[in-house]
DNA sequence: ATCTAATCATTAGATATCTAATGATTAGAG
DNA sequence: CTCTAATCATTAGATATCTAATGATTAGAT
């Protein structure tokens, strides 16, 4: 017997690993590994240019793994390395036109996935469930 | 603006990465990558002894991965294998008694860390959210 | 102003993971 | 039964990630 605490925590773990397998199936044919597309996604979705620091927070990795992988994506063409024009140490990531629209196909395959598996969920328990994870993201964050 | 099913999917993957930076943090000293870890809890938890090919898809890696995971598990002293009486191809991964300590901790810190990460959550919203996960996950699966 | 700390990108080397192949064994079709 | 397929564990070699160090630059204390 578990607690309704141990089932919500496995569930959430489990979930969020099923989900990223079956994505990262639907986009093997762009020769991306999961860690690539989600560095495109990051860097496409950014609201300014990221550093390559803030970038590898973003997707979960190291600095030197993000220097790694973005060697990787300029080499693909997807990926540009641009100064900063206020601090010398830095160097922001962005997009090229390839690197669009592999964003493009992402998205759109993120999207699709995302509608299909939700397709009928009710929509009181979806914002509670959202709301549940904001709030344990915010006390994990913060419990660092 | 975004859709609730993309705030629940960005809130869900968010939430599961901070949730295993801050548990693999606490159990840095045990000197285990949170793979390591994984693997333990998932050999003590199965209900039957697994083969190495089964403990592989419950942690998310590939077979050869996990070979190399026993390896360095078995040389610390924390798993054993054990060759399966019914089929010769298969060798079943069990714990030591140093391993069953090992989990031991590891459990004590998940446990305490997900009490604390859940205090105060609301039973009802608690339960909601699980239902929906587990409902996620099934059609997830199923759409391999 | 200067000096010490911290930060960013990078490299080097160790470690972990993946894909593809192999040998042993089992399952299943005929 | 027998033979072909599939399955399990393993190895080899390529790739990706991590930790620790380094150089350049910036931030902050005094």
């Amino acid at each position: 017997m578990s607690t309704l605490e141990e089932r919500f925590a496995r569930a959430l773990h489990s979930t969020t690993r099923v989900w990223r397998l079956a994505l990262d199936r639907r986009l093997k044919d762009l020769g991306l590994s999961q860690a690539g597309w989600m560095t495109i996604a990051i860097v496409a979705k950014a609201e300014a240019p990221l550093s390559q620091i803030e970038l590898a927070q973003r997707v979960g990795v190291e600095g030197s793994t993000m220097v790694a992988m973005v060697d990787r994506l300029v080499k693909s063409g997807l990926l540009e390395r641009q100064p900063s024009p206020s601090d010398r140490r830095v160097r922001f990531v962005v997009l090229t036109e390839p690197g669009n629209q592999t964003y493009a196909r992402v998205k759109a395959e993120a999207d699709a996935f995302r509608m299909e598996v939700m397709a009928g969920v009710d929509a009181d328990a979806l914002r509670v469930a959202a709301e549940l994870l904001e709030h344990i993201e915010q006390v994990v964050s913060a419990a660092v």
